[in-house]
Parts: C-alpha cells; structure tokens; sequence
RNA sequence: GCCGGGAUAGGCUAGCUUGGUUAGACUAGGGGACUGUGGAUCCCCUGACUCGGGUUCAAAUCUCGGUCCCGGCCCCA
C-alpha cells in the first residue's frame, strides 16, 4: 500500500465539504471588506523567497532543478507571491490594492498536530498606505474572519516592531545583530538576552528598559506606556478598532515577529488550546515590493493558518454536518428503471440534487440507504402512480408519504 | 535535525507481559430472511497483524532497521 507522503493529508467528502464550508466563509467576510482574490502559481523561483526571507530559509523549502535547470521551490507561504504579482500587473492600479488569498503552502519542517509540510493558508494583503486606519482594516478583518468561522476562544494581540527596533538601536546595538536580539525578545528569553546585550556594551539601564518595554502587555490603557509616535500610532488603531466594534484585542510590545521587513505595527492571534503550535494568524505591516524590482510600497497583510484554526474549532466542539442530496429516487421494480432515470433529470434540471439507486437494491435496502447517504426525501418509482404520472415523495425524517404528479415534483421539493 | 511514545480489517479495538488453536469482538460495506416501504432482529459474505531483516521447530507477540502518526525540542517566513 502507498500511503501520502510525510505531512501531506488526503481529505474524504466529508471532511473535504467542510472545508470548503469554511473556507467560503473567509472569502465572504474578504469580499464584505472589498478585497479580490488571486491566485498565483504553487511553485516559483527560489529567488523569490529567499529575497524575502533570507537564504537560511531554503533549508525548509522544497526547493529542485526543473529540467530547464531552473531553480524552483514550492511556496512556503504567499504574501511573497502576491506582491510579486502586484509588481508585475497591478502596480498601476487605483490604491489602495486589497486582495486575498487561499491556497496550498509547503514547509519541509517535522510534521505535528497542527503542523504539515502540505498546509493551507488564507490570506490577505492591502497594498498602497499603512496608516492606522488601514491597519484597523486588515486587523479588523482579521477578527471578523476568526469570529465567522465561531471559534471562542482566541486571542489577537497587536504590538509595533518599529518601536522595539528604534531603541535597539538606541542602545548601540549593530543593525546587522538586531536580529539576533530580536529573536530572544520574542520568546522572553532574558537571561540569555541580557549577556549578548552586554557583549555589544549595551549599558545596564539601557537593557532594563528595552526588557521592560517587550512587558508592556495589557489592555489599551497600558498604550500611555508607550511614548513617542508608536504609541500615539497604536492608539489610533485601536480607536479606529474600536469604532468598529471590535474590542477583544491585547497590546503586547513583546510580539516579535521574525521577519526584518515589518516595519511598524505587528499582531498575531492565538488558540490556546492548541498547545505548541496555536497561532493561527499573523501579520503586519512592511515593504516588500521594492525588493522585487517596484517602487517601495506602504502595505499591510496577514495569514490564517487554515488548518490550525481548523483544529482549534474542533477542539471547541464545533461541529459541521454534511448534507445529503434534497431526492433519493428509488424504482420500486426493474421495468421502472427507465422512469427512475426520468425522474432523476427532471429534477437535477430543476437544480434540485438528486441521487438514484445503481446498485438495483430492494425498496427495503434502497430506503436504507438513502438514509445513510442523508437524503431528505426518497422518491419512489411506482407502478400504480407511474399510470397517472405520479411519484411518492417520502420525507425522510418523518416518513409523511404523499403522492406528487412527475410536473410538480421539483417545486415540491424545492418549497419544502 | 534531536529526545520520547505509538501503529492489528474502511473505523474503533481484544490478543503482546509469559512466542504455540482457524488472530476474536463491535462497527462499516455487500447479500439474504422480507417479490412496493428505512433506521430493529437474525444469518451469510468481504476485510487486518505498517514494511524489511534477524532469533526460533514456531513471531502479531522477542530483536534490529525503514516508513508513517502522536507529544516535546530546534525552527516557525
């Protein structure tokens, strides 16, 4: 037997009806926002990704040789391909640029719960003004998408990388070793933060300051905390957040984020329930375009880790019911197979779905059936009605029967 | 990449400690009891020891390695 690769998943019906449930949600909530969607390819140039996440990511790509002897790797995420895309053909569009999009991401990473080297993701980017205002948007969205879907239990945090990195600097700090301090701020490591500041000369006050200021976690009031421009920034998002109703959100100067080209607010949002891997989206605002040979360009994007967020429902108990067809049409003998078929086109032409019996079973296993496959009515095919062009139409939940003339039949089902 | 726990029909499992019947049950699927009425009952059928090597008269069981899953670390764009 050959089972799918590592990380990689197959989806059933069942499973594979319920995501397309939720996934249709998400690009509701983007449409009600006024962002399009895209597509890009599943596999671009390798270039693309290491400019925008630096060569050490290459070690996660699925990266290869096609026969062209073109270096290529299967995307690891999309905002890099989107604003490739918007460089390429939208550059001159009217501002700002809002589009989103859902698909397929590869990381060669060790695969755990909530965590596969084949994933989906869902995303969006408004391209063309970072400002408070359109900030809000994105995060806005954000909130919206994650509350459409009924997950309870989450938490979106919103904290401002410019900030950090500015006293960073401050301190003396060389822009080429920001990273490194960034990466242990972000996991709150500060004993291990506190000698590399040291061996950099960063004096003793300095470094208390830079730690207690990733510690400003709170609600909006801990924003008066934050001097200069970021706080004063923040506190327009979050005022524009709140004239939208939108007030279940923390401030958290400790989110990091990895990545050197974010450059003011960040946020991420939370499963707890997740454990290890609960993020389930995050973002910010940043300059990308300029590194694929457009103009610099102010945008502001994040990413949902569909399948996580998946999970984290689950784990809540939400639970999503399949349908069945609305018509399960049953000849009650093989000299109706004929009308059965009839039936079954009259119906579907009508835009009622409708599956029929192929398999020749009995009424007694073909009602059975039916029920299994969720129908709401059983069609039965008869010899006595067939005479005067008539069916019997059984609601399958309460086992009402009645007679229905073959003309009738779809508005019946489709007003029931 | 590192540490640890797992894997028995489509699903859920018994058996493994202490090697020895035809690998058992439940569920599912197909058929029948029942020739035009389902979710009940009964009967029949289908269907599995993750893969490969080793030990042994004999391996689902002991052992080594691979694969995949799960928890944690690294990473997490």
């Amino acid at each position: 037997m050959i089972q799918c690769p590592r990380g990689t998943r197959d989806f059933l019906p069942d499973e594979m009806e319920k995501r397309r449930f939720y996934e249709n949600k998400l690009r509701d909530t983007a449409k009600i926002f006024g962002f399009r969607e895209i597509e890009t390819p599943i596999f671009e140039e390798a270039e693309l990704f290491i400019l925008r996440s630096g060569p050490n990511v290459l070690k996660e790509l699925y990266a290869f040789k096609d026969k062209g002897d073109r270096d290529i790797a299967l995307r690891p995420e999309m905002t890099a391909p989107a604003i490739r895309m918007f460089v390429n053909g939208m550059s001159n569009d009217p501002k700002p640029v809002k589009i989103f999009y859902f698909g397929q991401c590869f990381r060669y990473e060790r695969p755990q719960s909530g965590r596969y080297r084949e994933f989906f993701q869902f995303g969006a980017e408004l391209i063309g003004k970072a400002a408070p205002e359109s900030d809000a948007e994105v995060i806005g969205m954000a909130a919206s998408m994650i509350k459409s879907l009924g997950l309870k239990d989450y938490k979106i945090r919103i904290g401002h990388i410019g900030v950090l990195r500015q006293r960073i600097s401050d301190a003396g700090v060389p822009a080429e070793r920001a990273a490194e301090v960034l990466q242990k701020l972000d996991k709150k490591l500060y004993d291990e933060a506190r000698p590399l500041l040291e061996s950099m000369n960063v004096p003793g006050d300095s470094i208390d300051d830079i730690f207690s200021l990733t510690e400003t976690v709170g609600g909006t009031e801990v924003l008066e905390r934050i001097p200069g421009e970021a706080g004063d920034y923040l506190k327009q998002v979050t005022g524009y957040l709140s004239a939208m109703g939108i007030e279940d959100i923390e401030i958290d100067l400790g989110v990091v984020r990895g990545l050197d080209y974010y450059t003011g607010m960040v946020f991420e949002a939370e499963a707890p329930a997740l454990g290890a891997e609960k993020q389930i989206c995050g973002g910010g605002s940043y300059t990308l375009s300029e590194l694929f040979g457009g103009e610099k360009v102010f945008s502001t994007g994040f990413a949902i880790g569909f399948d996580r967020i998946l999970l984290a429902m689950e784990k809540e108990g939400i639970k999503y019911d399949p349908a069945g067809p609305d018509a399960y049409v049953i000849p009650v003998d093989d000299g109706l197979r004929l009308k059965a078929a009839g039936i079954a086109a009259l119906l579907r032409r009508s835009g009622v779905s409708a599956d029929i019996d192929l398999m020749g079973r009995k009424m007694g296993k073909a009602l059975k059936h039916a029920s299994s496959v969720r129908a709401k009515y059983a069609i039965i095919i008869g010899k006595e009605e067939a005479g005067s062009g008539s069916v019997t139409v059984r609601d399958m939940n309460t086992g009402e029967q009645r007679t229905v003339g073959d003309g009738e039949l779809a508005d019946f089902i489709k007003n029931s």
